[in-house]
DNA sequence: GTCTATAGTGAGATAGAC
DNA sequence: GTCTATCTCACTATAGAC
């Protein structure tokens, strides 16, 4: 990974992982400033307060995502190989920074931490949300139409696949129970794969497929 | 539903509503105590500390589910049809109290907020939960044996089928955002019945089976 | 079993020197 | 751009009257 080139960098980076870790509430400034090298209020001179710190850390966690997804979705495959493209596209991006399942995570239900503010900041976040999520959507329909997948509901197909790879890479020690071994391991990530491909290769098929 | 019997069981009932919510670190014990009509103090009468209040909530619905899941498990069907009503019996539940499905997520990926304690108090609720993942991996073991399910990995499918049913009613105005609709109407619970059974019919089937 | 009062700690945030 | 000092507030938890 780079070195962060700067002091907002640094402090965008200890945060996210903190985030990751505990979520919103569970993090204090002093924390993040320690975690950052800096005194606690030479915080509030790059972020105006906590939200917004938490809302920058979210935002770029989401482009970043956004930015792998959208570049393997346009490539000139059939929609059953771009299907099992994206699915190892996000699984490989999810593995390599083991933060960003769990903020992804966070960002899907953890909304209600600021339900009684007014929160201008996380509009730009949320429309990054929707973006993503209504490019995924589309993608479905599209491999519906063309009789390559069955005509499943979509929302839920998209819930059902996040819920399979995001959900999986934010699971951590528990997570690390059910599959009996480290989630971030190379024959991990591989077996996890091949296991979420085949699952939604066999379940979304319009006929039953070639192994 | 029940109107709760005592203090006890009506301070467990509000602070189950409130750490769904906004999890362990973002609720305090002063709107507990207030959703509750008691006093602060009087909080620490019927629990040690917020760790025990906490925890008893999460072994409270831990247990619940776990009776749900076991009982249908054990029915004298097929594996297929039993992996059928597992998961109309699982996504009921969850339906049938919305709180459920967000402490059972928290509880799969919050254990970070107790880091550095000892917490004899979790001893319990961890088995309950290791339990229930034992059950469902053992299920689906038979399944395999019998040749009705593929040779899956048996911990990546149990990761699925939390992703594809915990994580969707946990998923609150965002997942409403994605299914373009409530997620806890009768049509929006019926319809997600079908789709994960579907998916996980086709994606797991040994061979092709019928329509 | 519930209350008032309070201890003791740490949170987010601001002011202003350097 | 970072610091020290400080403000205000909320938190978990305890003590002890009723």
């Amino acid at each position: 990974m780079n070195a962060p080139a700067s002091s907002r960098d640094k402090i965008l980076d200890v945060a996210e992982a903190l985030f990751a870790r505990r979520g919103y509430a569970g993090v204090g400034l002093r924390e993040v400033a320690d975690a950052a090298g800096l005194g606690k209020s030479s915080l509030f001179h790059h972020f105006r307060g906590k939200t917004e710190l938490y809302c920058e850390v979210q935002t770029r966690v989401l482009e970043r995502f956004r930015d792998r997804l959208e570049s393997v979705l346009a490539e000139p495959h059939s929609p059953m190989r771009r299907l099992e493209r994206a699915i190892e596209e996000m699984i490989d991006g999810l593995a390599e920074q083991p933060t960003t399942a769990r903020l992804l995570l966070r960002s899907l239900f953890e909304d209600d931490n600021f339900e009684g503010k007014d929160l201008p900041e996380f509009e730009h976040t949320d429309k990054v949300l929707a973006g993503i999520i209504g490019r995924v959507g589309a993608f479905l329909e599209e491999g519906i139409a063309e009789g390559v997948f069955r005509p499943v509901s979509v929302g839920d197909t998209v819930q059902s696949l996040i819920g399979s790879i995001v959900y999986h890479f934010a699971s951590a020690d528990v997570g690390e129970g059910i599959v009996g071994g480290p989630l971030f391991s190379a024959e991990s990530v591989a077996r996890r794969r091949r296991e979420v491909v085949e699952l939604f290769r066999h379940g979304l098929a319009a006929r039953p497929g070639p192994a």
